[in-house]
DNA sequence: CTGTTAGCGCTTTCAT
DNA sequence: ATGAAAGCGCTAACAG
């Protein structure tokens, strides 16, 4: 054991735990020899302090608590590396706590916090704010990441899905799309819902409601490839394709390649979120791209600021606005 | 504050605070009409335990430790995803410490684990052996993963990475190739030296030492695109390349395309890892898959097996063998 | 079955 | 400058 406590460090050091404590935090009131006598003493018994006890007794924990949903695919693990950077650069350790998909698992996650952190961030797009609102601890500082809405208490941090999806359909249309299908996300999924509004409401306005065609997907490269054998037998006159995310994006397009329906001539796709993948693929895939690592920096630093800040927290909402990058697979040289 | 104590929960429901613990906590000996009481009293005020102190209390923290490099790429964030996968299923939380890479960093990431974890798994493929089993608390069960080699003390699970280069190279020699380069990872990286050993005495056996030629890579898509710049400049007539990771080879594999060397037939093109994203590149990327997802199962399997037995810890190797995946970069018909 | 008491390892008043 | 002692919130003997 690195069982060491800092009273051995003390009776090694012929000093009291409280003169060791101080030694070893470089508190001011500590005589250089005394000092040096405690840190050799540390040395000597391979002294390593205990963090946990250290945390009670500060009442601080210097750990910040990620609660998020499976990490498949490359979304999450960017928002989690960008998360990571900002909290390595602070000097931070993150607790993560995984609720694969369910409410209870996300008041549970949520709870497993309790005494272990100083703050939350809490990406949990299959929960509402109502639900977050009367889960989080009262006294901890929380930052909810892709919900359904504000929960009216927690700072915000959220993708303007309604906009980016707005921006996709039109730039199909610009490239002369004229029988759009939307592969969508998820029931339920924060994200997927909003991002089938945005679908819907362009076009009606600009195609008419005739012109969209909805296809049941879950984000999965499985629901991609078959949106694209759904759409190769039964709507083989669409010639656009929107998906509510990159990697059903990526399948579809490459299963409808095997059925002789090419991008970006026979069928203009794109995707959404701006995963690394994305720009790997051939035909390269358009999306409507999201820094995601830089949300996963900004949040951790939100939460930073709000958990060192004195004043009374405002629920505020910062939205991210997604990012239009065409690429060959929507790029129509005449259009 | 959701700061209600169980000392508040002890008071409201009017019994002493053992009792209150007790109670919370499912022991045997409580009436059920205290119980009651207690769960009420619980409820009332909102009440979520405080885990940190329960940990210094219970001397257990139901919380495993991950040491881990950057997140960048696919190759960890798999890993993790594996870890995550089982910690959740035991209804473990994990703690994650980033080293960015230098082994000063790796020391405090693990020293600022003491206290708040049951075990550690520790990925620092920069650090020997030596380093971590002068490092690794001595009372804290630890495995160590994708290490130089094993410290004799803890168990160690780690990629078979020669015997995984010399079948990359086997293959390409298979399908005609008589003149390979080698996309290396940074020197010093533990998986990146062995599978430079690796295709060196590959090549030595099959090819004879002047058939290699190695190129300065460091894993990164950067260092792929930089080193097929080379080859098109100075070493044209190379007809096989194999990259020692996934993320290089397929950069690589796309600039060499843009200087019309393309994969298949003018190039045979493997990589390594076996990432999601090498399936989807045209052509698909063949490589030496590992199954990084299963590798973290294991390694937290394997922790907490040793976490929970009474026996001395032996200081086993278990080697993950990666498998040959060909798919179109190198598969040559005429072969 | 329940309450009292003593810690877990550390920090931090409060005296000295 | 240093030590004694109280506690952080919880659990676990040990008595009753």
């Amino acid at each position: 054991m690195s069982t060491a406590t800092i009273r051995d460090v003390a009776r090694r050091a012929a000093v009291s735990v409280a003169s060791a404590s101080r030694a070893l935090n470089n508190h001011a009131s500590v005589t250089p020899a005394t000092r040096q006598r405690v840190i050799e003493a540390a040395r000597a018994l391979d002294y390593v302090p205990h963090l946990g006890a250290r945390s009670l007794s500060r009442g601080r924990s210097n750990t910040i608590g990620v609660v998020l949903p499976d990490l498949f695919g490359e979304f999450f693990s960017e928002i989690i590396r960008g998360i990571d950077y900002a909290a390595h650069r602070r000097g931070l350790q993150l607790l993560l706590s995984n609720m694969h998909g369910s409410a209870d698992e996300t008041e549970l996650a949520i709870r497993a916090m309790r005494g272990r952190v100083d703050g939350l961030l809490v990406m949990s797009p299959q929960v509402d704010a109502e639900f977050l609102g009367r889960n989080l601890p009262k006294g901890l500082p929380a930052i909810v990441m892709n919900a359904a809405a504000s929960d009216g208490t927690h700072p915000t941090i959220a993708i303007d899905n309604i906009a980016g999806a707005r921006e996709a359909v039109a730039h199909l249309v610009s490239q002369g799309c004229i029988r759009i299908a939307h592969v969508t996300g998820p029931r339920g999924n924060a994200d997927a819902d909003s991002r089938r509004a945005g679908f819907r409401s362009a076009i009606a306005e600009l195609l008419g409601p005739e012109a969209g065609i909805e296809i049941e997907g879950d984000f999965s490269e499985a629901s991609g490839i078959d949106a694209a054998r759904r759409i190769l037998a039964q709507n083989p006159r669409v010639d656009g394709v929107f998906a509510a995310n990159d990697m059903m994006a990526v399948a579809c397009m490459a299963t409808l390649a095997e059925g002789s329906m090419r991008a970006p001539d026979d069928v203009a796709i794109i995707g959404f979120d701006g995963v690394p993948i994305a720009q790997y693929v051939t035909p390269a895939l358009s999306t409507m791209a999201l820094n995601l690592a830089d949300l996963g920096e900004r949040a951790l630093e939100k939460l930073v600021a709000i958990t060192q800040s004195e004043e009374p927290v405002e629920a505020t909402t910062e939205m991210l606005k997604p990012e239009l990058v065409i690429r060959a697979s929507s790029h129509r040289r005449h259009a």
